[in-house]
RNA sequence: CGGGGCGUGGCGCAGCUUGGUAGCGCGUUUGACUGGGGGUCAAAAGGUCGCCGGUUCAAAUCCGGCCGCCCCGACCA
């Protein structure tokens, strides 16, 4: 490719609300444009790379026996209704209307659409298993979109889906993606971490995310520094501690005018956070469920929602009211009426003496114990997690906090969907069965930021061969001596001819330009010729990723730079 | 949606407090020079100051409303 004639627009600065390196990087090397809020054109160097990334992909998709399709965009209302998720998944999808008013919304995911197209054709177990995948663009009307690429409202996914007769086939095919997904992310040179994590809006189990730890993340994960216990911050354990000695109460009422919150009540009366008990009242489908933490530590409510079963939903505040007799910031569970369910975090067990809400307007009990003053009915792990926790897993460990962007994701889908939408077969001995399916993501167009968050310096993007828009650039620093660009321009043949994707800076641009251009855009490998060497007839090799620098003889041009890439 | 910040040539910013001529750097165009790290000189083009309304003789500036963008939080590839 000829610079003078390619649609290469950079920017010597960055716009001002950029803040992250892979957005002020890409904005500046002309890879993208943004439209809105979380909307992007791709630039042609930004669909090279978008390319590249997509033909890794797809090459381990494929390794892994899954068939590439191309699914609609639009979907009609109807499908989302009957798995339910019409008004239920969110972020709420983005819904329009055609001209006799039909709704549909623009596919966010596409368990409806894939599941609904196997169910037409499957019939007997022969036809199973099978796992399909598509990469295509995805619409979701995200909350608050942000850093560039990192959070978009449409973006580029990969997204597969598995069918099969059987738990068994489901988890080959989980994991045949999952080794794909392995693969994929050490060709592209991105370290992930492999967590637990929480199913969300798909629903499903064995659910694992693909992170690549970084600062500019905007997940956390808990590592244990000690054993491999990895998971997503919305799930992760903490070991809780052994049991302390009974208490001695005794229980006493005391008053706690206008104290509200953690921080009002252990001010008044002079105790940590740590020696108190937080009630929080959630309704769990009819009934009401009282969740009991320590003070000091946040509720998690995917772990609550988990024990409680039934719809999960905070209780209203006249709920509580009528509940506990009091009003909100009194609850506690000396005194509830029959029939609410006490659910405590497993930490609860080694408090003792501690304090809790009266369940009367401006009162708080202090000297608690369970088992003296009211029981538990049911021990859980409620608690979010928190950095510096004893790991759940070993003995020795503490669990490190790391921010991390999600790359992939891989659920166990089970036959939510397929009973749903009627994707069934029949087995060997001639009965009607669902399909066991799986479904598997890779955000595409977020690999393409994650890519430049790992691999960048002050200078630019640093590019893995594996993704780099060109792999050469040759930089011809005179175009107006007839001498040196005859020499680059058989350089440009030669390596076109080799087969290496090669961009030809012969600009009537100053060297510093064309240096500095050449750094931001990041070619893993550049080609300078220029005065400097012209005496000799060599050609000045550098490696991006580390400055390697070397000079050759035109006629070993081409094999060094090969030998160049297979280090990039 | 809650909290915070910002909207002035393509990009980065100043001007706003105290109303009166729209300014700087980069980029762009033309010419010349230069040719190993965003080079030099000269000339030029380019802005209804986000939008609507109000106050005023006069609004980028003061007031009200709206829109957009970015950042922090709750959801997700």
């Amino acid at each position: 490719m000829l610079a003078s004639r390619y649609y290469m627009p950079t920017l010597r600065e960055a716009p001002a609300d950029a803040e992250i390196p892979s957005h002020r990087l890409l904005l500046r090397g002309g890879f993208i444009r943004p439209l809105a809020a979380g909307i992007f054109t791709f630039l042609p160097l930004g669909l090279r790379v978008l390319s590249k990334v997509e033909r890794v992909v797809r090459e381990e998709m494929n390794r892994a026996g899954a068939h590439e399709v191309l699914m609609p965009v639009l979907h009609p209302k109807e499908l989302w209704e009957r798995s339910g998720r019409w008004d239920t998944f969110a972020p709420t999808p983005l819904r329009v209307q055609d001209r006799s008013e039909r709704w549909y919304c623009l596919g966010p995911t596409h368990e409806e659409v894939i599941t609904d197209l196997v169910a037409a054709d499957l019939g007997s177990y022969r036809d199973l298993p099978v796992t399909l995948y598509q990469i295509q663009v995805k619409f979701r009307d995200e909350i608050r979109p942000r850093g560039g690429l990192i959070r978009c409202k449409e973006f580029i996914m990969k997204d597969a889906y598995s069918f099969g007769r059987s738990r068994e086939d489901l988890d080959v095919a989980y994991d045949a993606m999952f080794d794909g997904y392995v693969r994929i992310f050490e060709r592209l040179g991105l370290p992930v971490v492999v967590v637990e994590a929480e199913a969300g809006s798909i629903g499903g189990t064995d659910t694992r995310e693909f992170m690549l730890l970084s600062e500019n993340g905007e997940d956390t994960v808990f590592m244990c520094d000690s054993c491999d216990y990895a998971s997503n911050a919305e799930c992760a354990t903490a070991r809780p501690p052994g049991a302390e000695e009974p208490g001695e109460g005794p229980r006493e009422l005391v008053a706690t005018p206008n104290a509200k919150t953690v921080e009002q009540v252990t001010g008044l009366l002079g105790v940590g956070a740590d020696r108190l008990v937080k009630t929080l009242v959630y309704r769990a489908g009819e009934r009401f469920v009282a969740a009991l933490v320590r003070g000091d530590r946040s509720l998690n409510e995917f772990k609550l929602a988990r024990v409680a079963r039934g719809d999960l939903r905070m209780a209203e505040d006249v709920e509580v009211q009528e509940l506990t007799g009091a009003r909100v910031g009194f609850a506690g569970p000396v005194g509830l009426p029959d029939g609410v369910t006490i659910i405590a975090d497993h930490e609860i067990a080694a408090m003792r003496d501690f304090v809790t809400g009266a369940n009367a307007d401006d009162a708080h009990f202090t000297g608690v114990n369970v088992g003296v003053d009211f029981e538990v009915d049911e021990w859980a792990d409620l608690r979010a997690a928190c950095h510096g926790d004893a790991c759940a897993q070993c003995e020795t460990g503490t669990l490190q906090a790391r921010r991390c962007i999600e790359l992939a994701h891989v659920f166990k889908l089970g036959t939510t969907y397929s009973e749903a939408l009627n994707a069934t077969f029949t087995d060997g001995e001639g009965r009607e069965q669902a399909a066991v399916m799986g479904c598997y993501g890779v955000g595409v167009s977020r690999i393409v930021a994650a890519l430049v968050e790992q691999y960048h310096d002050d200078a630019g993007i640093t590019w893995p061969r594996a993704a780099a828009p060109f792999e050469v650039a040759i930089l011809l620093l005179s175009p107006d001596d007839e001498e040196l660009r005859a020499i680059a321009d058989n350089l440009y043949a030669d390596l076109l001819a080799a087969g290496i994707e090669v961009l030809y800076d012969e600009r009537d641009a100053s060297p510093g330009v064309k240096f500095a251009e050449a750094d931001l855009i990041g070619y893993p490998v550049r080609a300078v010729i220029g005065r400097k060497t012209r005496e000799e007839g060599l050609i000045e090799l550098r490696r991006r990723a580390d400055g390697a620098e070397q000079l050759v003889e035109s006629a070993a041009a081409v094999a060094a730079v090969q030998a160049l890439l297979e280090q990039a």
